[in-house]
DNA sequence: CCTTAGACTTGGACCAAAGTTT
DNA sequence: AAACTTTGGTCCAAGTCTAAGG
């Protein structure tokens, strides 16, 4: 293979940068595609037979396949969250009589052992993991050898869900070939099945970017297997992206007078739609499309906000016109926000809660694709989520400009990156659950931080006592001690300085997630022209797999980018 | 027009590896 | 070298949006 490999690799192009290869018209995505198929998650290994089951208190030797369901309850034993599934069609009827604890126990002491494996037995496990990634890893994609994605099919095991999920506790079946749909392109070597077995498929479908799907049983939907982000069919795409966003940045304030305008728009369907777009634009709301009941937990975007997400106060403390909205948005993750808006918005939102009960829509004359349908009459490529991408964007860019200060350290420099790179996400709700660790952590630092003064101020003192000594002597020698102490107190002062500034910044972001709008978010040219600006390196902002996927806009933004 | 399948992007938690301190 | 902390990769979804089909 490896051979084989060689050859194909060697008839690569050898041009500067992939991003400037020519791509087609015609909606393909790629000429040649080969690739070595999934890896199948390994099969189930029985437990040992000391290892025993209960239900209703009596032993039961179980099958391995429904020793294996048993193991997966074994293994949420210590899960805050419980499972509540009623089991398979045999005997076992009542979850609460299983009795999983000497499995529960068993898993224990595994990983309890895996923590105490030898040096040995851990570069084993990582040559073997080393050479999967080697073996499976990796494809061609026309002229290129691309990083795959996720080349590991998801173990089976129980569908957990985030938040209040409907299917909390369904069992999630094992992937087998035959599941397996696998494309590639005609003219490569096709991915061969283990033996003895077939795929479900081999299609040749280059107007897709996957190398594999399958269909998940718990909610029927389609799983694939892609590239990774470093590769250049998603760094064109981001690119694109960001592309789009800023034609925008170019069209905004049209659309803003048009949909103020729209406010006053005989047509209730106008003037739902302009309001949330106003939404969508002011707080960055995600467009909302609507959700089959029962099949995933209860959450909201724009277009699907019902009447019970909203609250109106025409007098709030200071402010008129308060809408206050608090409802949970992708992931479940709770959207809660009061903001003042313009007398007309607040006039339409009243009209069209109107004779209505709190679960119906709030918009009941809008959805996201007639709202889409509109965006693109407005603007080429124009839907609701670019108004996320171009908000978020143009935020970090007047923050970095409004945050920076020239004579700034670099610690400083970066504290006020990381504060803008805040305020994009807190403006798209990137929220997270504040880290089990944070009071010690920030204790510890604190600590230190109380060390470093003290140390900074016995410096201080022995600076002044060679000053002194100096001017008592005026020799060389004492001159020579003053300049070691000044150096040593500018050093501590600089490192006292780094650590409070570690500190803000890590208090700052207790309950904030900053990876997603970094990843997702932000035109990466902003973050590369910022530190070219300021002389900042790049890897102060971006680590090593940021900076493969922002490979793109590494080579291409100058200093002087503007977004 | 409405519904649904399909493709692709966006999302936070968790945990092992890497890094740092004791 | 053990213990502790931080980082970043993986996991496992959950969204958005387009296009095909009825």
């Amino acid at each position: 293979t490896s051979l084989n490999l060689l050859l194909k690799m060697s008839v690569m192009v050898l041009t500067s940068f992939r991003w400037e290869e020519e791509r087609s018209t015609d909606g393909s995505k790629w000429r040649f595609l080969e690739h070595n198929g999934p890896v199948f998650a390994p099969s189930y290994e029985p437990l040992p037979d000391k290892v025993k089951f209960f239900y209703d208190g009596k032993h039961m030797k179980l099958s391995p396949p429904a020793e294996e369901v048993a193991t997966f309850f074994a293994k949420m034993l210590d899960h805050e969250y419980n499972m509540t599934k009623k089991n398979e069609k045999s005997k076992i009827t009542d979850l609460n009589k299983c009795n999983f604890s000497q499995m529960n126990d068993y898993f224990k002491a595994q990983s309890e052992a895996r923590k105490q494996m030898t040096k040995e037995e851990k570069r084993k496990i990582k040559e073997e993991n080393e050479r999967l990634l080697q073996e499976y890893g990796f494809c061609i994609m026309d002229n290129h050898k691309e990083r795959i994605g996720n080349f590991r099919i998801e173990p089976p095991g129980l569908f957990r869900g985030r938040g209040d999920h409907p299917k909390m506790g369904m069992l999630k079946r094992r992937i087998r070939p035959e599941d397996i749909i696998i494309n590639c392109s005609k003219d490569s070597k096709q991915p061969k099945p283990p033996p003895g077995k077939k795929w479900k498929e081999v299609r040749h479908d280059n107007k897709v970017t996957w190398l594999a799907s399958w269909t998940e049983n718990i909610q029927g939907s389609i799983k694939y297997i892609m590239l990774n982000p470093s590769s250049r069919i998603k760094g064109e795409k981001d690119w694109q992206k960001y592309e789009t966003a800023r034609r925008l940045k170019k069209c905004v304030d049209r659309l803003r007078t048009q949909y103020r305008d729209d406010w006053k728009s005989k047509e209730m369907r106008i003037r739902q739609r302009a309001v949330a777009l106003y939404f969508i634009d002011k707080l960055a709301l995600r467009a909302g499309n609507e959700k089959e009941e029962g099949e995933t937990a209860d959450t909201v975007g724009c277009c699907s906000l019902r009447v019970e997400h909203i609250q109106l106060y025409p007098k709030m403390d200071e402010q008129e016109f308060v809408v206050e909205f608090d409802f949970l948005g992708k992931d479940s993750i709770r959207y809660y926000n009061k903001i003042p808006v313009e007398k007309r918005v607040f006039k339409n939102l009243q009209l069209f809660l109107e004779n209505k009960q709190p679960e119906d829509d709030l918009f009941d004359r809008l959805n996201t694709s007639i709202l889409n349908k509109h965006l693109q009459e407005l603007m080429d490529g124009l839907t609701a989520k670019v108004f996320r991408t171009y908000n978020a964007s143009i935020t970090l860019q007047q923050q970095l400009k409004e945050l920076t200060t020239s004579d700034d350290s670099i610690p400083a420099k970066i504290l006020s990156y990381n504060r803008a790179n805040r305020a994009v996400a807190i403006l798209c709700n990137h929220q997270r659950a504040p880290p089990k660790t944070f009071e010690k952590s920030m204790q510890n630092l604190q600590t230190k931080i109380d060390e470093k003064q003290i140390q900074l101020s016995t410096a201080r003192k022995q600076l002044k006592a060679a000053k002194a000594d100096h001017k008592a002597s005026h020799d060389d020698k004492s001159k020579k001690t003053v300049e070691v102490k000044r150096k040593a107190v500018q050093r501590i002062e600089e490192q006292l300085m780094k650590l409070q500034v570690q500190a803000t910044d890590r208090e700052e972001n207790k309950q904030i997630a900053l990876g997603t709008s970094k990843l997702n978010y932000l035109d990466p040219r902003i973050s590369v022209a910022w530190c070219k600006k300021y002389a900042i390196p790049i890897e102060k902002i971006y680590n090593k797999t940021q900076r493969e996927k922002f490979a793109w806009a590494i080579d291409m933004a100058e200093k002087d980018y503007v977004f």
